[in-house]
DNA sequence: TTTGACTTCCGAAACGTTTTGGATCACCGT
DNA sequence: ACGGTGATCCAAAACGTTTCGGAAGTCAAA
């Protein structure tokens, strides 16, 4: 009822109304202007559902937020949908998101989406190693871009944090602390991400030829993290030095630590993954990687934008680097000196250098 | 092209398909039976964007998601939009998020909403005292329902949890327990819960004849909590006790606490709100209150789907009470005998009771 | 004058659904 | 024989947009 108006205002075919509003050639200056002028006036909005009807399109994007224990608070996703709205709502997109657990419900909301052609594009977060999610929209053709690599041998367009070049250098950086027996608290290794940062711990301690200190893994949530760490002391295994997989089990490890009478820092130390607003404040302050979770949205979003415009998704690959951001959790070995800093930064009074909410960034 | 790939198979009309399938009774059983069949078989799925163009309906509900400092990473929202996803897609609604910083953006995201019909209805969370949004809302004739309360005086469906009520009990604890100089480190108050939740403190310090501690209000982040309570100590203003309007507050607190030397639970008592993750893994662990939010997502929905049948908001409000969840972080004041537990709740080896994953709730 | 190119416009179809307003037929009671 | 009642079906319109395939007019070159 709304180009019809305008056309009628104007004396016009709904055509022209249409191809002056479209930036179409065949439409004069003046008549454009004068479209745009009425259009303006009676506040026109074209109708999203009748152009979508006729374009055959949705112009909205799904994502689907993991639902179920440790996975749905956590603050990464918030960031990824903070990060990708803006960029999307400025390409006229819809960012549809829906909610499910892994497994049949998962399934089913995915095929809703492509079934339903309820969206133009999908977005996939925290990939598994193996995930019918990437086949199922590759055999659709549906278009998607992903955060995290699977093994998928087919092309699909994919942002990745470099989880194995950051727990190397973790673990590099932690040997060369002093420390010989280094553990891991992982996140199951059926997370894409999860075995790239177990690989390259592992990698870094093949290189040292050192063994592996106790390794465990779980869902990433803190009482995870309380409760393997707390394993390994009762089971008379502590390491001297414990990579955590995210922020969200090294807060819980942290924890164990602390009821155990260990020192973290000293006796213990401790590196994780995420750089949580929290990480600032545990106690000690965490050293972790900032993933600039940011970029890869920004990243994805480009990706998808040449996806929707038909462009292949061969070769549409980027891994990026996390950021160590060193903060006081990881000293070096008992026994020995520290490298750098200060022996106690986490007691004591308040000075400028160890304002808690800053950290030195290695970039 | 899909109702009429039916009709064509079935040599019958494209309206007795889709009444058949509609479920209306002026269709025989054996062509519903017949229709019901052909459309498994070729795996119809009506058209969303014909189906709403037709109906003048988007069948999705908006929400904006508040960006900026201190406000997404708020794992609030997460727990919000995990409990309604599911509820709603189980109506058939798409739930339609996009993100805004208040103000200007904000405003233009829901004018876009409302005026591009994308959504039937939208959800509104964290209200403020004076909101222009509800107040745009209600006149555009958009239903809603809020997560929150506010000064709007005309009726709209809306929960929320009590946290005045909430604050008094704290305050009234701390009191109980001996505390004469209990501070508050609040959000803003034109946040409508960061006001009401100091009105419960204040009024039960009222109550008791006592006057203030110390009290600070900033975005209810950890970075503000840290520096908002450091200040304090400086100041020379130290409470025996400190209320955080949010847990995320309070993390920091606990930290500059942590670093001035005050042994929190003994020195300090502080007491948070939300019950984050995390709150169970802070040193020591957080008593805090959690708002159960999935319940009130579950009464938003039901007020929603109401009011897309159509009814009216009078009379649509809900005021939940949160639950207190009592961890170690308040402790009696110094010098008092520790009422019920044991003296020492944050040191010392881990046994059963101190296990910090559990708090002994209080309904 | 004719031809062709160019500019500007438009009618009609199409997207896939739901709904309106009957049409057709059988059957029943009068 | 006839009006009435149900049951079952359907053609066509409508939702608001985009696009296809010209049409009409103007102008310049031939």
């Amino acid at each position: 009822m709304s180009l019809r108006r305008i056309a009628r205002g104007l004396n016009i075919s709904v055509t022209t109304a249409s191809r002056a509003l479209g930036g179409f050639s065949d439409v004069s200056a003046e008549t454009r202007k004068k479209v745009r002028a009425e259009a303006e006036r009676i506040g026109y909005r074209p109708n999203p559902a009748a152009r979508r009807l006729r374009g055959g399109t949705s112009d909205a994007v799904g994502v689907v937020l993991p639902t179920g224990p440790g996975q749905l608070d956590d603050a990464f996703f918030l960031r990824l949908l903070g990060a990708i709205g803006p960029r999307l709502a400025a390409a006229g997109l819809d960012l549809i998101v829906g909610t499910a657990r892994a497994g049949e419900e998962e399934r089913a909301f995915y095929r809703q989406l492509v079934e339903n052609r309820r969206v133009d594009a999908v977005i996939l977060a925290r990939t598994r190693r193996q995930d019918p999610r990437i086949g199922y929209l590759l055999d659709a053709g549906m278009p998607f871009v992903a955060h995290g690599r699977s093994e998928e041998p087919r092309a699909y367009a994919q942002v990745d944090v470099d989880g194995a070049a950051a727990f190397r250098l973790a673990t590099e950086r932690l040997i060369e602390g002093g420390h010989r027996r280094i553990g891991l608290l992982g996140a199951p290794r059926y997370y894409s991400f999860a075995h790239h940062r177990a690989q390259g711990f592992e990698a870094a301690l093949a290189e040292a030829g050192l063994a592996s200190g106790p390794v465990a893994e779980a869902e990433p949530t803190e009482e995870n993290g309380f409760r393997l760490l707390q394993a390994m002391l009762a089971a008379g295994e502590a390491p001297t030095a414990l990579l955590c997989a995210t922020d969200r089990l090294a807060v819980g490890a942290l924890r164990a630590a602390a009821l155990a009478g260990l020192r973290v820092g000293r006796d213990l130390a401790v590196i994780g993954y995420d750089n949580l607003p929290v990480a600032t404040y545990t106690n000690p302050p965490l050293t972790t990687f900032d993933p600039e979770v940011e970029r890869s949205a920004l990243r994805m979003v480009e990706m998808l934008l040449a996806l929707l415009r038909g462009e292949s998704p061969q070769g549409m690959a980027e891994l990026r680097q996390a950021r160590l951001i060193v903060r006081a959790s990881d000293g070096p070995a008992a026994g020995r000196k520290p490298q750098t800093t200060s022996i106690d930064r986490q007691q004591g009074r308040h000075s400028p250098e160890e304002t808690p909410h800053e950290g030195s960034a290695i970039p």
